[in-house]
DNA sequence: AGGGGTAACTTCCTGACGGGAAGTAGGCAC
DNA sequence: GTGCCTACTTCCCGTCAGGAAGTTACCCCT
C-alpha cells in the first residue's frame, strides 16, 4: 500500500473511479462541485479583488472575509454561504481562519487543491460570460421555431 | 451592430456580463450549467462510447440515443434527463434528432458550442475522479479533528 | 384482430432542499 | 446597561427533484 508511487496511485484512481456510476464516490463529489455557489465561491477566492477592473486575473489566490464573499456573490443567502464554505473546508479546498479581533473576523483562502479546481471554475464562469450571446441567440431561435 | 468584429463583440460581452451579479443573464446561465446532470450529459456526449476502455477520449463528439444516455448516466430519472436535454437543446448546446423508425428513435449530439463547453465539463469530471483520494483524505482529517 | 412489446416521454405525488428572515454569542464603544 | 458589529444558526415555507406509473404510436406475434 505504502509502496505505491504517487503516479501509480493516480493511475489506479483513474481506473477505479467513474463518475458515470451512481454509487461512485467521485460521482458524489462531482454532484457537490456542480453547485452554483461552489462555482462562484471558488471563482471569487481565486480571482484577485480587482476582477471588476482587470477582469479575472489568474494570479495568486486571495483570502476573503465572510462578509466580502457575501457582498461579492450577490444573492447568496447567509445559510447557503456558510454551508458551502463548510463543505469546501471539509473537502480540503479552502481553509477557514478565525482571528479573534473585536468582532471575530473569519477569512477563507484556497488551498493548493482548491486552486487547481479553481482553474476549472474560472474557465466555466468565463465560458458563461463569453458565450452568453450565443446562448441567447439560440434561445430566441428555439422559442420562435414553433410558437 | 454588424460592423463589429467578432473580437470586438467578445470583448464587449466580457466587459458587460459579470456572473457575480445576481441579475446578470450570465449568472443564470452559470446556474444552469452548474447542474450535475448537465455536467454528466455533456461529458457523455463528448466522450466516445469506449470511455470504459480508453478512458475519456477527447476525440469527435458522438451522438447518443435517449436510452443510451439513460443507461450511461446511472441514477438519472427520465424526467430529469428529458428536462436537461430540452434545456441544453434550447440553449443550442446539443441537437435533438428524431428518426421515425419503428418505435421513434431520438438521438442527441453536441453542437460546436456544446463541444467547447464539453472541454470544461470533461475537465471537471476528470478532476473529480483524479482528486477523489485527496478529498477523501481531507474529509477524514476534518472529521477526526474534533469529534 | 387483439394482446404484448418497445422508445421516449409525461404526469402525479411526496420528501428533501434552498431562500428569507429572524434569532444568537460576545466583546467593546458610549 | 444598551446597542451594535460579525459570523453564524434556526425556523418556516415554497419550489424542485426523485420514483413510479401512465401515455402515445407503431409493429409483431398468434
Amino acid at each position: 500500500m505504502a509502496t505505491m508511487t504517487a503516479a501509480q496511485k493516480r493511475s489506479q484512481a483513474k481506473a477505479e473511479y467513474d463518475a458515470f456510476l451512481a454509487g461512485c464516490p467521485s460521482r458524489k463529489l462531482l454532484d457537490r462541485l456542480s453547485d452554483k455557489w461552489v462555482t462562484l465561491v471558488l471563482a471569487a477566492l481565486g480571482s484577485d479583488g480587482s476582477h471588476r477592473f482587470g477582469a479575472d486575473c489568474a494570479g495568486k489566490p486571495r483570502s476573503m472575509r465572510y462578509s466580502e464573499l457575501s457582498r461579492l456573490l450577490a444573492g447568496v443567502s447567509q445559510k447557503m454561504l456558510t454551508q458551502t464554505l463548510r463543505s469546501l473546508e471539509r473537502d480540503g479546498l479552502i481553509t477557514r481562519t478565525a482571528t479573534p479581533t473585536v468582532p471575530v473576523t473569519v477569512s477563507y483562502e484556497l488551498t493548493d487543491l482548491g486552486l487547481s479546481l479553481h482553474q476549472m471554475m474560472r474557465g466555466l464562469k468565463t465560458w458563461a460570460e463569453t458565450h452568453m450571446d450565443d446562448v441567447l441567440a439560440n434561445r430566441a431561435t428555439y422559442d420562435t421555431r414553433d410558437a
